[in-house]
DNA sequence: GCCGTTTTCGGCCCGACTGTTTTCAGTCG
């Protein structure tokens, strides 16, 4: 039993247990136990036997020890299975919907022995939940637009495209006279690969508290909102038409960064900050730090100062998902995240000569105006045939097409000379050695044979890694977003093997590609992998998502130095070479 | 169920909005 499923169990009895009406502080309990272990590099599964290993995790004690493992030994616990013979796993389903609660979900099953989505839909048209205490019509037209909505569309966004909305909306509303700022927070902020809704604060003058009604209308009544949700003094809901949510905050500047340290979350890392406040004699909202004895504010500003008033380096927004981070900001030991501009290069990219949408030149020229030093264009190899994919010969004449497009900038910034190569069944590369000897760099792509059986595949790309021009696995560690099912191979052991061979990582910085989670840049990390962010743009715009990459680093607690490429040219190149 | 520079027991974060209510429970973030 891997991680991802016994924070799946785990999570599924806390559902339970709200449900039961159990104690909250037990149900937090198993909620932060699913999230430390969805976390974990190491998989339970193979430690669960050394009792000391279980509890050294955070949020993990001497009960949640022994419930990993009964889940790890028998596929469930106790408290799990008596649970399922009161209630039905489908019930999760139902909490999903907006306006159900654990209250409302037990009460359906008590009175009505309603325990799925169907059965709910089936009750609401009879009209048997008027019946109960607290259904009004309101309630139960809300229940069935959001059992539609949940048809519709229950997935989650992706950040670049939750990013896009959220800057068109920021656009409308900063029309408005006397508003000046419209921030980004909850996960877009924290760098999610993916959210479920989006979180906007906004302040000005315009938002001061008895002014800010008109603003609040303002907002209400954007062009783009196809249903408004709720509307208090300073806040709207609404949904977008593709039934994305976004809450919109409107705030006065005096306690913006309180708000928008409340607003960030994540909600553990809120506890653990509000908890800490406590022991120190202040409470936090997010109104700011108050004293508990006379409930003066004494910051609220800016989040440094709030992080400041409470003994803590500021914590970067990437970091706060109570992995640590409150502890090591309380001993000064945050790493140095890196930034943007400590990126010199990025060495995955396509053109026309494959399936890019621009030239070479065009290519260099638009990574030269974001400020890297290098490039390394990488188009398809043959095997890749829908994207017109380069035989050995055409490989070697746009080596030298290249290679005169290198010459052409004139050292304003190097253009290397690169390809995306396609593993075979066997392990070997689709070119011959002598055209991948021409190469500076050669990414070794694993997307391809999806149906291979998850022992073979994994046997494919060691393989493929012992070739000597290889010089970046790309696409390694086994997850795709947005895809349920993730790539059958042992990342581990892949990661392992790369490590050991010096074959850089690469880590994809486009949300439409990407597949490494934090918990698996960590892993890298934690195995001595080099790592290299790259696009793989397909366009000149695309290279811009390299900030999306950048966040996903910084999320796994990367500094400079434990990405391949923040190294100039010269010291890049040879790095890139494996290890004797 | 977890956790401990006030602790092995007794704590465990905070406020707003909604709908159905005559003072509040439930949900949400």
């Amino acid at each position: 039993m891997d991680n991802v499923t016994i924070a799946r169990l785990l999570d599924e009895t806390a559902a339970l247990l709200e449900i039961d009406a159990a104690d909250p502080f037990r149900i937090r309990s198993y909620r932060r136990a699913a999230e430390a272990v969805e976390q974990q590099t190491q998989q339970l599964a193979e430690i669960a036997q050394d009792p000391k290993a279980l509890l050294a995790i955070p949020g993990i004690g001497k009960g949640m020890a022994a419930n990993v493992r009964d889940l790890v030994a028998t596929g469930s616990m106790p408290l799990r299975d008596e649970l399922l013979t009161k209630y039905r796993p489908t019930m999760l389903d139902l909490l999903r919907l907006p306006g159900m609660g654990p209250k409302t979900v037990a009460l359906l099953w008590s009175a009505l022995e309603i325990s799925d989505i169907d059965a709910l839909e089936a009750a609401a048209k009879a009209g048997h939940l008027a019946k109960l205490p607290r259904f009004g019509q309101k309630l139960i037209d809300k229940i069935a637009k959001g059992i539609e909505d949940y048809r519709k569309n229950s997935g989650r966004f992706r950040i670049d495209d939750a990013d896009e909305t959220a800057a068109r909306i920021a656009a409308l509303i900063l029309e408005f006279p006397g508003i000046d700022t419209v921030t980004p927070a909850g996960s877009l902020r924290r760098g999610r690969e993916t959210v479920g809704d989006l979180d906007l604060l906004v302040t000005g003058p315009a938002c001061e508290p008895d002014i800010v009604s008109a603003a609040v209308e303002h907002v209400a009544g954007l062009p783009l909102i196809s249903q408004v949700i709720a509307k208090g003094q300073n806040k709207v809901s609404f949904l977008m038409r593709n039934n994305l949510q976004v809450d919109v905050r409107l705030l006065p500047r005096a306690t913006y960064g309180a708000a928008l340290q409340y607003f960030t979350g994540s909600k553990m890392h809120n506890v653990s900050l509000r908890q800490r406040a406590i022991k120190q004699g202040f409470t936090l909202s997010e109104y700011g730090l108050a004293r508990l004895d006379d409930n003066a504010i004494v910051a609220g500003a800016t989040e440094a100062d709030v992080y400041a008033a409470l003994g803590l380096d500021y914590i970067a927004p990437e970091l706060r998902e109570n992995c640590g981070e409150i502890e090591a900001a309380a001993t000064y030991t945050l790493p140095a995240l890196i930034t943007r501009a400590d990126i010199r290069g990025d060495v995955h990219m396509h053109t026309t000569a494959t399936d890019g949408a621009d030239t070479i030149l065009a290519m260099a020229e638009a990574a030269l105006a974001r400020g890297y030093g290098y490039i390394a264009i990488t188009d398809h190899s043959k095997n890749l045939a829908m994207t017109n994919g380069l035989d050995d010969a055409r490989a070697l004449e746009h080596v030298r097409q290249i290679r005169a497009v290198d010459q052409e900038m004139n050292g304003r910034i190097r253009v290397f000379p690169g390809i995306e190569v396609d593993i075979l069944l066997d392990g070997s590369l689709d070119l011959e050695d002598s055209t991948l000897a021409e190469m500076d760099v050669v990414v070794a792509s694993i997307h391809s044979h999806f149906g291979l059986p998850a022992e073979q595949q994994t046997e494919r790309i060691l393989r493929a890694l012992g070739n000597p021009y290889l010089r970046i696995l790309g696409h390694p560690t086994g997850r795709i977003l947005l895809r349920r099912e993730p790539y059958a191979f042992d990342l581990d052991k892949v990661l392992r093997k790369a490590s050991a061979l010096g074959v850089a990582v690469e880590h994809n910085a486009s949300p439409a590609r990407a597949d490494l989670n934090d918990r698996n840049l960590r892993l890298a990390k934690e195995l001595g992998c080099r790592i290299s962010v790259n696009t793989d743009a397909h366009s000149t715009d695309e290279l811009d998502k390299m900030r999306f990459g950048i966040t996903q680093l910084r999320r796994a607690w990367l500094s400079p130095s434990d990405v391949l490429n923040t190294l100039e040219a010269d010291a890049f190149l040879a790095a890139l070479r494996p290890r004797p």
